[in-house]
RNA sequence: GGUUCCGUAGCUCAGCUGGAUAGAGCAGCUCACUUCUAAUGAGCAGGUCACAGGUUCGAACCCUGUCGGGAUCACCA
């Protein structure tokens, strides 16, 4: 329970006490009092006006001197206008502060008995983790960790798209032009490998087009199918598709490399789960340079076929219906929403088809209440109607289903597209910000007496930070500009900021000792910033079920960033080890324990790790 | 065009279920290291919260409309 949750059952009691008023819970309004004004917290009072028909000052000077008089922690009031502000005591402060110091678990919530899953990542196996990975990796990893420090079990899920057109192209190109490299021969990361074959490729499907044009046939095609006054260029970027699939050479032998694919031909397979184990490896590597791991993999090439029962069962039960085609729908007008297939006419599954099977596979894996599905919001319509329709199939789970839409990441240039060649690719990301991490640390020459790799860790954790923190901090709902130069900063609201807040905190307690428990010291003349502290501080459990409960760690990111910021603020201002008394040096000591542990156990939920020294 | 998300300082972003004079960082200009880590702190400057109405004691926040931007509306994922 936090300090505030605190107040406000107390000040609904006290309504109750004085005017036999029982007020709406929702209806307590309480807030941190504004700096420029004496108080620690701060009853709203205008709600109450009506009921009560007092003027909201007479309102406010009553009930600060009920709680004064009532609670032993409240030891001051004062009322401006419709705002009472309430002060507490100093041994209040010290008793909370000792709170924390003596629970390492300060702030999070007691087991709820739920199980959620989140599923983060999902890629394609046929090239390597790119900048908008990141952002979704992130945002997975982290509210899955606020979740539980909420009180939930967790699963962190992945669905690998390790199937399909896609993979085929890798593959055909590899066939063609790979002279049987492998990622050892080259030297080149395996998902790196397989990404250079999907853009030959590419590369030589556009050549194949571009000659076509040029023939009799291409132009013919033009002719016959162009829009009015449509020029060629246009035409034939419209036309690429369908191109693709009935006059490509390279689409054919794609599209029949798919087709052995499904009948398990054996060399294909074979070529398919060797190809791929080289991308999961690179996966895996950049997965731990990240820091960040799952509990269940689960496969398209294994569940896409799961789906398709599904499906028959709900056309059995009506749910869906059968178009003359033979194709599969579902109805969603119902809910305001259109007709969506479900099945292709030829009997393959589409994108909804596996994600009904997967939903369903999961839930009988592992119970959950909740699932929650990291995406991006270019997504938003599928998911709304993957849950309706789940709804109809009356899937027991599908009243807890949960799309985490983020927003797309932008460059300062512009949109990333891949097939212009602006994508910022994930491991070079990270190796740049770890560099620019270490080039400060140089010119610091902080970490000059330790081994090398000590400091390559302490880099590492460094450079994530900058780049982890730059990309949560923001909402995940909006749209971002991501700007690699800022993105490596270091000053300011940064993630090496708030470590160097933990960093300074860490060498004054290496040279202290016999820390005092905060509640025994006798420190009298508390100063406004380090009640300040615990007042953030008692924040902490507060933050972590908002953020939880809204799927958004910006919120925990800004936490700590304020907190970090009052901290610094403090070490200036004030000595710790040299302090005006013992008293205060103990207390001050135990205070900067205790913000230590917040923002290490906050940021952690980050998925950022703190130096102990920078 | 339908649906939906967004619009806050030059730039990047906070701003809680509506609460006191809208806040940070970056960039710019000052100042502070013989001192517990200056990856820091203090200050100056910077705003028609896209616009117009409405709701109310009170609106950046809620409602309606307008303008601007994104996404989506595939037998793609």
């Amino acid at each position: 329970m936090t300090a505030i949750e605190e107040l406000k059952g107390i000040v609904y009691k006290s309504l109750k006490d004085l005017w036999e008023y029982e007020v709406d819970q929702d209806a307590i309004l309480i807030n941190e009092t504004r700096s420029e004004f004496e108080g620690d917290y701060t009853v709203v009072v205008f709600p109450f006006t009506k009921a009560l028909r007092l003027p909201p000052p007479k309102i406010a000077e009553m009930l600060g001197e009920y709680l004064v008089e009532k609670e032993n922690n409240l030891i001051a009031f004062n009322v401006i206008k419709g705002f009472l502000n309430l002060t507490f005591s100093n041994d209040y402060w010290k008793s909370s502060l000792s709170d924390i110091n003596t629970d390492k678990k300060y702030g999070f919530h007691p087991a709820n008995g739920k199980k959620v899953l989140v599923e983060f990542s999902s890629p394609n196996t046929n090239k390597p983790l790119h900048l908008g990975h990141i952002r979704n990796i992130l945002l997975g990893w982290s509210s899955a960790q606020l979740l539980e420090a909420a009180g939930y079990e967790v699963v962190k899920a992945q669905i690998v798209n390790d199937r399909g057109i896609a993979i085929c192209k890798s593959m055909l190109a590899y066939q063609l032009f790979g002279n049987g490299t492998t990622p050892e021969k080259s030297g080149t990361k395996g998902d790196h490998l397989i990404g250079e074959f999907y853009v030959k490729f590419e590369t030589s499907f556009k050549e194949e087009y571009a000659a076509w044009q040029e023939t009799a046939e291409g132009k013919e095609i033009y002719e016959a199918n162009k829009k009015e006054g449509e020029e060629e260029v246009h035409f034939y970027g419209r036309y690429k598709n369908t191109y693709f699939n009935t006059y490509s050479n390279l689409g054919l032998q794609a599209k029949a490399m798919l087709l052995k694919w499904e009948e398990a031909d054996e060399e294909t397979i074979a070529l398919w789960q060797r190809m791929n184990s080289w991308v999961y490896e690179g996966f895996e590597q950049t997965y731990k340079e990240l820091g960040v791991h799952f509990d269940h993999n689960y496969y398209e090439s294994n569940t896409y076929k799961l789906g398709k029962e599904l499906i028959s069962d709900g056309l059995a039960s009506g749910v869906f219906y059968k178009k003359d085609d033979g194709s599969i729908w579902a109805d969603l007008e119902d809910v305001g929403m259109d007709q969506k297939i479900v099945l292709r006419s030829d009997g393959t599954s589409v994108y909804m088809t596996q994600d009904i099977g997967t939903a369903h596979i999961r839930y009988e894996d592992h119970g959950c209440d909740r699932m929650v599905y990291v995406v991006g919001n270019e997504q938003d319509y599928h998911f709304e109607a993957l849950f309706e329709i789940l709804k109809k199939l009356d899937e027991p789970y599908a009243h807890e289903l949960f799309h985490l839409s983020y927003g797309m990441v932008d460059l300062p240039t512009g949109k990333m597209k891949s097939r212009e060649g602006t994508v910022v690719d994930a491991d070079d990301l990270i190796a740049d910000v770890i560099e620019e991490a270490r080039l400060g640390s140089k010119s610091r020459g902080e970490l000059d007496n330790i081994t090398k790799e000590e400091q390559d860790e302490i880099f590492r954790k460094i450079g994530l930070a900058a780049l982890k923190y730059f990309i949560i901090k923001v909402n995940p709902k909006k749209r971002m500009t991501f700007d690699p130069k800022e993105s490596v900063d270091m000053q300011g609201q940064t993630g090496p900021y708030i470590q160097n807040a933990y960093v300074r905190i860490q060498s004054i307690l290496r040279k202290s000792e016999n820390l005092v428990e905060a509640r025994d010291v006798d420190y009298k003349e508390l100063e406004s910033i380090e009640i300040g502290l615990i007042r953030k501080m008692e924040q902490f459990s507060a933050i972590i079920e908002d953020a939880a409960e809204k799927l958004d760690p910006s919120n925990m990111a800004n936490y700590c960033y304020d907190l970090a910021k009052m901290y610094h603020r403090f070490y200036h201002e004030f000595k710790i080890l040299s302090a005006e008394s013992e008293e205060a040096k103990q207390f001050r000591l135990k205070l900067s324990e205790a913000v230590a542990q917040i923002l290490k156990t906050g940021m952690e939920l980050l998925g950022i790790e703190m130096p102990e020294r920078m």
